[in-house]
DNA sequence: GCTCGAGTTGATTCCAGAATCAACCGAGCC
DNA sequence: GGCTCGGTTGATTCTGGAATCAACTCGAGC
């Protein structure tokens, strides 16, 4: 309690880095069996360290695997906001976010399987609500796009809400085909894929053309019946 | 074993409806509790029945919880076939395919929660694999894209994967504004929500428009250092 | 009415794995 | 050298909840 402060070599440095190999070992162990299989010992094992030590870092596996998210999505939210704020047209801004993306999976697409994995998987009791670490990207978002809907570069009519909805869930599904490996994961594939969700979101989005779709909008065909629950 | 097979009156029917009924609870339970907090016992409360009884309809908790993902997004599946073979146009299809999501969800919150929720999110090495089911959809959905490519409906320089990869996404996380809260569950803003998700993505997609946004393509911004692990 | 067996029950068993804790370092300090 | 004290260890304890199973119910057939 009175002992660093200045002198000595390391000010605790070393802790901070078993830390670090306690959470980087449950990123890997989190990335291959999910939550549910993360089980302490193995990322004890993992970060060659005795099963105790993890409680002595992190309360209990829930504060654990708590962390790994958040350190993770509070990362990724940081890039997220720093890339919105960069560019000056709101189709420079989307560009850099969906790059923000992309790059982070390229550099780290262990980390990004996890957030996909479990972001908006959010067991309401359970842990803390991933719900809400999304709700605020969107929030986030949704922003941009009201800002852009202001100056005329997103069309009038949209939900700025759903926007953002749709252009994570665009950039997260390309993602996840990678993640998933239905696309292989090559430099040249993940530079098209990058571009086409550009592309095709800012096309998608923008007030330029409307190409006539007018049906019989305003009662869906819909189609028949639903409901779950079949086979036996 | 050699009982009904004519007369009587119930060939196993009332069987097959404890059956039902437990899948239903275990859907219900499911969706609120998430997969790893959905315990026998709760299930069984839910469906009314004594918690052994579980085990005469299903093997094991595994099982349960595959045959509810299974009904589901069996069902969801058959629904997709059908309405991407049913417009004649790509427009017409996609439309419909769209609308078949957002159907199902007026039908059906919970279990279309439980498959937002859980598709995607496996745990590869738990449970059976849902990167099976959802690579099937997105496989099927290729298909549309390649023949719409064909067509000239489509942007010839997009891969139809991605696309489809793209599409379910926009679709996904458009109805996950819904489950989770951000947009309220509203007959118009359900409408409003259909058919902008339809809208964007034909937009998007079709070639009939290109807002030049060429940039530096081909080397894009990227931000600066990745990497998770941080805070302390 | 009695028998048989499938359907049903819930207390009991059993175990994976989370959480605890007493003992064991090893580096500074007197 | 002896002492302190925080980091570290891993065997031990404890617990939630899955899976089992012996007993009970009830309708159909004799």
């Amino acid at each position: 309690m009175a002992k660093d402060s200045s002198a000595a070599k390391a000010p605790g440095k070393r802790e901070e880095e078993r830390r670090r190999a306690i959470l980087r070992a449950a990123i890997e162990v989190f990335s291959r069996k999910g939550y549910q299989g993360c089980r302490i010992a193995d990322v004890a094992k993992e970060a060659g360290v005795a099963y105790g030590l993890v409680y002595h870092y992190f309360q209990n596996k829930d504060e654990l695997l708590e962390s790994v998210f958040e350190a993770g999505w509070s990362w990724f939210l940081a890039r997220v906001i720093e890339a919105a704020g960069k560019g000056n047209t709101f189709d420079e801004r989307v560009e850099s976010v969906v790059g923000v993306a992309f790059e982070s999976y390229r550099r780290d697409p262990k980390a990004v399987k996890v957030l996909i994995l479990e972001v908006g998987r959010s067991p309401s009791g359970g842990a803390v609500n991933r719900g809400k670490a999304f709700a605020h990207v969107i929030q986030l978002a949704s922003q941009l796009f009201e800002e852009a809907q202001r100056n005329g570069e997103l069309k009038p009519d949209h939900d700025p809400k759903l926007c953002a909805a749709m252009f994570f869930g665009a950039i997260e599904m390309g993602l996840t085909g990678f993640v998933m490996g239905f696309i292989d994961r090559r430099e040249d594939t993940l530079l098209a894929a990058q571009r086409q969700v550009t592309e095709t979101f800012l096309r998608g989005v923008s007030p330029g053309t409307q190409r006539t779709l007018e049906a019989a909008w305003t009662s869906p065909k819909s189609s028949s019946k639903p409901k779950l629950a079949k086979r036996a």
